[in-house]
DNA sequence: TGTCGTAGGATTGTCGATAATTTTATTTAC
DNA sequence: GTAAATAAAATTATCGACAATCCTACGACA
């Protein structure tokens, strides 16, 4: 998901940073689990100063929650916290989705079309076990509603988008086989791809919001 | 601005994150500065742990711009950030504003006329030089377009606009006294603070998103 | 004169040790 | 037997030192 894309080698603080976040997206470290420094060094075999630094920022990203003197624990993950993230990501996205179809060129359709394509490629459930690494599918998926929004011209926006929807995969980790909802996920996106390159914002928007709404039902049925 | 409420002494890196950031809010530490950590280590009093704890969180944050292995420096502040800033702001203090509206009981509405109460016994431009401290009225203001939104019943959402928020009183600070433009704030805020209490929510909601737009034209007028 | 390469100096990133604080375990009092 | 007080253990926060990396200045070479 954050690779290396050069190969120099980063720092060590960088690297665990995006491993434990890895660990807590993918609850392989558990919601409210301590997260004490000699368990952490020992797991990613580093020293106390790196696994702070990752610790600290991860704090403020929401990841991690902070107790002075007291220590860091892998942030609670309730279903409040899960409706609120949600909410947010409809405001966020609907917002960026009509600027992207007002201002968005052919390059952006371009990505638009390829990154559907190739999550298209991909078979839904490969390799989604938790614990397990970020398949090769939730980094197409991902890819495709980054498109969709790219051309919104708001690095804002952009931010705020990409880190409510990392929040939210970590609810549809912990939720998995939760629910016997059946859902036709590759109609709903082929469904806003379309509406997108029509330039049909009011009706991609509204795809777009039903897609959201329908992984919270998903996820915790019944409301 | 982040007072220690407690009478316990907080860790380190906990105030000096707080109080370099205040630094780069007041411009203390102007846009692109490096910060080296020899010179910060001399400035806050501390070793280098406190104040690299304190940076990779500025980092997380936006205040700050890391380069791995290459240090840190001041996040620069251009005009088309504050653009995007003060659009992010309206998008999300509209819809909180709304939401406030919405579910506010009356002990919203108690915070919402006593905030505007302190905040207009206080004179504008008391004590707002660049390199001060936090002033009465900047607190007094924050607090007073906090609790307008403070009903709106989503923790991501009041974070998001308190980040905007503190982001944007930066260019208040960097612009300060280049713009002739005389504004009527204590009226927009009069107006705000009654058609909320009203429940007119678009009529109120336009009025705070006027607001903004018109801290944007004074900033950098003409666009 | 200008570009490339190299050596020296400065800075960042990491470690291990120490001081400060919290948590756990044990004892004492009622 | 429960609760407060105290002692021991564990953990966090900070420091100073060292290694790795980057920046700068100088000189070789075309």
């Amino acid at each position: 998901m954050t690779g290396n894309i050069t190969g120099k080698p980063q720092s060590l603080g960088i690297s665990v940073f995006h491993e434990i976040k890895r660990d807590i997206l993918m609850a392989s470290l558990a919601p409210g689990e301590k997260l004490g420094l000699k368990m952490l060094s020992d797991r990613y075999d580093c020293g106390a100063s790196p696994i702070r630094e990752a610790l600290n920022q991860l704090a403020v990203e929401g990841w991690v929650q902070r107790i002075d003197k007291r220590g860091f624990f892998v942030a609670d993950a309730t279903a409040a916290d899960f409706t609120d993230i949600l909410q947010n990501r409809c405001l966020l996205e609907a917002e960026a989705l009509r600027r992207a179809i007002a201002h968005g060129d052919s390059r952006w359709e371009e990505q638009v079309v390829v990154a559907h394509f190739r999550m298209s490629a991909l078979d839904r459930d490969s390799d989604d076990r938790p614990g397990a690494t970020v398949s090769a599918w939730e980094m197409a998926h991902r890819n495709f509603h980054e498109a969709l929004i790219s051309a919104c011209n708001s690095r804002i926006l952009l931010e705020n988008c990409a880190k409510l929807y990392e929040l939210n995969i970590r609810y549809r980790v912990l939720a998995r086989g939760k629910s016997r909802v059946v859902r036709n996920v590759v109609h709903e996106h082929d469904e806003i791809k379309e509406l997108t390159l029509k330039r049909d914002a009011d009706a991609a928007v509204d795809a777009l919001v039903r897609h959201y709404m329908a992984t919270g039902d998903f996820l915790y049925p019944s409301r």
